[in-house]
DNA sequence: TATATTTGTGCAAACGTTTGTATTAAATAT
DNA sequence: ATATTTAATACAAACGTTTGCACAAATATA
């Protein structure tokens, strides 16, 4: 590696002290225009970089901001990730990027990394193995600001940025009974998992707004992929269960509804309307009715609310709860009428 | 927030120096193992986190690497950033990820803000917009190891990931011949980008090969969005062009195409096949033929060969040259027999 | 026993900044 | 003309590490 330039390095060279370079170069109102032009002019001659680490050892902070999801490539968190880059970005931070890989000993791995590179701030959304707060323990203790995002515990008061699962669903069912379906069939995923548990309830508020009897029947659970949707029509249609309809929590087991089907020369919507949750990309592709989470807006908001916290630099008792309110995006897979 | 701990501090707790303190917590062979127990003890106890700021002041390098792509939330890049995630976390380094957001300017940017954290070295993908090394003439200039991974400067010579776009594009146009398709539309992305260039040319060599005339007539340009693949079938459809296939340089534009065809109850594949590029998520959900592109060991081999280059220190003039075999993934889509 | 070697620890400089204080020169007031 | 203020710059310490060198004590060699 080359040597690299530094401040001494451009104060030499203008026969000046490496303080007045150093107030030059941050603008400071104490340095001469003329001084500042020569700097500058120097600076940019021989290539200057300022020395990151040096500042930010000076400084004892960073502008640099962790942030943990499950996985970097899924749709929802890719999202999420962009939209807190841009924010980020936006505001002159970096930001360093970690996946848990839905594992505990991963995440608490990643809040040490983070923790050891001094970020400002963190950012995260759990793993499906996280039951409590113990892997981020160390967050709370160095008493850094901390934004939780779409999953979230509980029992931990913290900030968060999650979505209003209770009225996408709630919104869905209701659109369902709108275009005249009465019978409909809800593919849930694990009920432990709090997300599920808000969609199954606003389905139910839904029936209940409408004078819908709730049928614990037409509750499947854990049919959130692709083959169990299909495996759960089949078991339907063997059955001869009499729905009309099928909100599923997830888009997979919607898409895996549709096909099966259409493999049964079932014509959607016309006989049976489908739903998914989450809007990934395919349900536009393949009109599908669906439940748009802004997962960029997500990420913008998490990186707000830390920042916010951040350039307060007081840690304050107060935590702030951001919801985001999801929308119901009706395509032809529900459109009967 | 709370005062952090120093090794300064430890060391006063145990009335020893601070270098010991140093030693001890890098395992140094000069200190006893009866001093390194107490020191890592005490650290422990004290809830002791290294500043990584004076490590890396001090040692003048950085366990960081830069990652620039033009978007994050891309199926294709939030893949590759996972495939060196991975890599660069088994090997103690973190990434810092930049997008371009297709933008030369922020892909300057980008460069500026990654070398001033002093990365140890870049993996990068260039944006659309990017002509020539103007852009990261600084990466050059500053003499730290340098990767380019998918989208690469022909003229520049450098370490490079690559997929083999012309063998892909051969294997998908010779499936399709054997499928017994004969009249081959080709749909192409904009033939200055190389790789769609290098498609056409696969494309090309395989008719060649088989026999088949070459008709210009046949290849459509700049027909890679759904919407635009749609447009196409139907003016194919309007001119009666007589075709027997579709190979689309992208899988939105084979979904166009499918969906269009389906629209003018034109069977798939029995009476045209169609064939995409890149292996979307969505292909592999309706069964469409395409290509795996191998995204995440792409960026595994990008930060496997750019932490080699790194650990090294030297930067040699030996560049390197990874090429990624794309696999063609048949389904139905274009399964006539 | 005297000397050489090993082992473990302490001292202090250095990495490249920022920033409080001291100093100088110039400008203004007395 | 001298005293005072102001503006601009220089000096030096500090941030928290790592690491070469010096040193003392313990052990090995002669």
């Amino acid at each position: 590696m080359t040597k690299k330039v530094t401040i001494k390095d451009i104060a030499r060279e203008l026969n000046t002290n490496y303080s007045t370079v150093s107030r030059a170069l941050n603008d400071s109102p104490k340095i001469s225009d003329a001084t500042k032009q020569s700097v500058l002019k120097q600076a940019k001659l021989m290539g200057y970089q300022p020395n990151s680490f040096a500042q930010k050892l000076k400084k004892g902070y960073s502008n640099t901001i962790g942030l943990i999801v499950p996985r970097i490539n899924r749709v929802f968190f890719s999202n999420v990730i962009h939209g807190v880059e841009t924010i980020a970005k936006q505001q002159g931070f970096n930001v360093i990027i970690c996946q848990s890989n839905e594992s505990v000993k991963d995440e608490e791995d990643n809040v040490k990394t983070l923790l050891s590179n001094n970020v400002a701030g963190i950012i995260m959304s759990i793993s499906k193995e996280t039951q409590n707060e113990s892997s981020f323990q160390e967050i709370l203790t160095n008493k850094i600001p901390f934004v939780m995002f779409d999953r979230a515990l509980n029992n931990l008061v913290s900030n968060q940025v999650v979505n209003n699962n209770f009225k996408g669903a709630y919104e869905v069912t209701e659109h369902l009974i709108k275009q005249g379906y009465q019978k409909i069939i809800h593919f849930s995923g694990p009920l432990y998992i709090n997300i599920y548990q808000d969609r199954l309830n606003g389905y139910k508020k839904a029936l209940a707004d409408y004078q819908i009897a709730f049928n614990p029947d037409f509750i499947i659970e854990n049919t959130l992929t692709k083959d169990k949707g299909i495996a759960a029509v089949e078991e339907l249609l063997k059955q001869k269960v009499d729905f009309d309809a099928i909100f599923a929590s997830g888009d997979y087991s919607a898409l895996g509804a549709i096909l099966c089907l259409r493999q049964h020369h079932i014509l959607v919507p016309e006989q049976v309307g489908v739903a998914g949750f989450a809007n990934e990309p395919f349900t536009e592709l393949l009109d599908i009715t669906s439940v748009e989470q802004f997962s960029t807006d997500m990420g913008k908001s998490a990186a707000s609310l830390l920042l916010e916290k951040v350039q307060r630099k007081e840690i304050s008792d107060q935590y702030q709860n951001i919801e985001i309110l999801p929308q119901l995006i009706i395509r032809k897979s529900t459109q009967k009428l």
